[in-house]
DNA sequence: CTGAAAGCGCTTACAG
DNA sequence: CTGAAAGCGCTTACAG
């Protein structure tokens, strides 16, 4: 058999305490920056704590104050998709949203859920978290539906990406977004603009930025033209689907708006490939700036929500839900990235 | 003054334990699911335990067992550097391995470091996490030398991208990747091929991949031929201008290994604003398989690891170095992926 | 199979 | 400004 594991000790606040020749309260309350600690004792604390490579232990203090320092993330993907394939939009606001909490002093405590056996949001109930954020793919449905659900106990939580208007919710600008992408197409002299989105009620964000779209049309007197994608599809085959669609419409063609630049990017292949050049025949724009945008061929023009904000909100709601604040804003600026897709020839 | 927030009382195991009628022990025991417990006695204590909607305090268990069921995930970014223009590889793969931890039980703590302001991988000793991950960028020498530092004191981790060969580092099967890469160039008909890479000693993954370039062009009778990334810049903008010196020397060429996809994608670009077709005139390869090498145009065939091995022998070799067993696989297996940058015309 | 009790390592009233 | 003591809510020997 093998020899027991040596028991390994841990040092705490009394070791530190001995070692500095003061209390165990003393050793607690100076580490902890309490004010009402003398400088000359504070210091000598810390020393002890170096000299002995202390450090607090963060169980027995979150137990103590019931705070747990922690935010939870919640990244909704679709069922079995693998993580490689998850939207880079997602992953560039978890970033976000990760450097924001920890601005603040947060810890973040990440997890991909995808399905019924996944789903598990009972972070503050089981301590874990004081607060949670969801973010993801609106597809998944189930997902949100369990989400939805769970806010009834009156969790501290904010989502990005919910098809549900009642929740908690912060979003890009997109009403001001799909304003401006179709602005510039304006500005540059196409008439002749199509959208390639989804009216689907649950896919709000696409819903939003189509109305901008419509909106935006309007107010040049041009008439809006919907090209619709179609379900359970990746992103980037909805839209080579639908310039398919729309190049054997027959319908003359000058612009198109596509409302997230993973169907912009599927949707500029196709058309290459079919021998339609971009921009000289057909100007594209995408929205949501993601990396991959930039190295398209031609590089992609885009509406770039600004993403520290992003991350910056959402983790600002969320505290001040959980301090019993209020938090009106829920909208991330955005800002127009013009690339040689719309670029005049 | 705003009234005093009302107390929130929280459900403890005493509570359930009235509630079923039982000891608070049994509480604590059925629920675990220890095995000792009657199956009548476990299903009353699951029942009020329901009724009353009660979760076991993570702290108290935490403190309690000395074990905190989380792993750190540490992700080095370059100083900085904005978390949308992160490495989407380093994002794959940080999803993979909280994938890999889930499945194994364990909650993943993510933090993203670029600077000594932010380096913190004390997660043992403030009893946050039972071990480490660090992945990122080779890139930031400052964080790995902290990491390098840190692991003198014994913690458990393992790390990916460390330049340090002496370290516990999990890696792509770079030699066999780049061999498999250059051999289908070869097999072809490509007879010029260069390769893209940095010799610098702390790239030790381009290394081994153009060690693997020049072992295959050599078993073939042909002669190696380095063109050297600069230092400091985007690897996209290595790729260009690591492209530009190529064609500036006048030295023909028939096909390109680059090192990794981001580099091949500016190599891309760079060849084809040039006028240089890909890949009937040059073919192009690149390594990691991220996303938007499928998105590029032509799409881009690349050496694809294993995403989803990679987290789990990650999360696994760390897991065994807690446990104090031993764990020798560290390379991750890697695929060829063939798409129009290498076909024949 | 179940219960009474100790103790994990802190923070924070309370007292001086 | 500092100390003695209580208690956060569990898990797990120990006893029966």
């Amino acid at each position: 058999m093998d020899k027991p594991k040596p028991r390994t000790f841990r040092v705490t606040s009394f070791d530190v305490a001995a070692e500095a020749g003061v209390s165990q309260s003393t050793v607690s309350r100076a580490l902890a920056g309490d004010p009402v600690v003398s400088e000359a004792t504070r210091l000598r604390v810390a020393e002890a704590a170096q000299r002995l490579n202390y450090y607090v232990d963060n169980n027995a203090a979150r137990l103590r104050t019931g705070k747990t320092g922690t935010l939870a993330v919640v990244v909704i993907c679709r069922p079995d998709e693998d993580r490689k394939d998850l939207n880079p939009f997602t992953y560039a606001l978890l970033g976000s949203i990760c450097a924001a909490a920890s601005a603040r002093g947060f810890e973040t405590l990440v997890s991909f859920q995808d399905g019924p056996a996944n789903f598990s949001g009972r972070y503050e109930e089981q301590r874990k978290a004081d607060g949670l954020i969801v973010i993801g793919t609106t597809q998944n449905e189930a997902a949100w539906d369990y989400y939805r659900d769970l806010a009834q106990s009156g969790m501290h939580w904010v989502c990005w990406g919910s098809p549900y208007d009642e929740l908690e919710w912060i979003r890009s600008d997109n009403h001001e977004g799909a304003r401006l992408a179709t602005g510039h197409l304006i500005e540059r002299g196409c008439g002749k603009i199509a959208c390639i989105a989804s009216l689907d009620s649950l896919q709000r964000q696409f819903q939003e930025r189509y109305d901008g779209y419509a909106d935006r049309m309007e107010r040049a007197g041009l008439e809006p033209w919907l090209v619709e994608i179609e379900d359970g599809l990746s992103r980037e085959e909805q839209g080579r689907r639908a310039a398919q669609a729309l190049l054997a419409s027959g319908r003359p063609c000058d612009g198109i708006f596509a409302v997230c630049d993973e169907i912009a990017l599927g949707t500029l292949r196709e058309l290459t490939e079919g021998g339609v050049k971009v921009p000289q025949q057909i100007a594209l724009i995408g929205f949501d700036g993601i990396r991959a945008s930039a190295n398209a061929m031609p590089p992609l023009s885009t509406v770039q929500p600004d993403f520290a904000a992003a991350g910056a909100m959402m983790v600002d709601k969320l505290l001040a839900g959980i301090a019993g604040e209020s938090h009106e804003q829920r909208r991330v600026p955005v800002t127009l990235l013009v690339r040689e897709s719309t670029r005049h020839g």
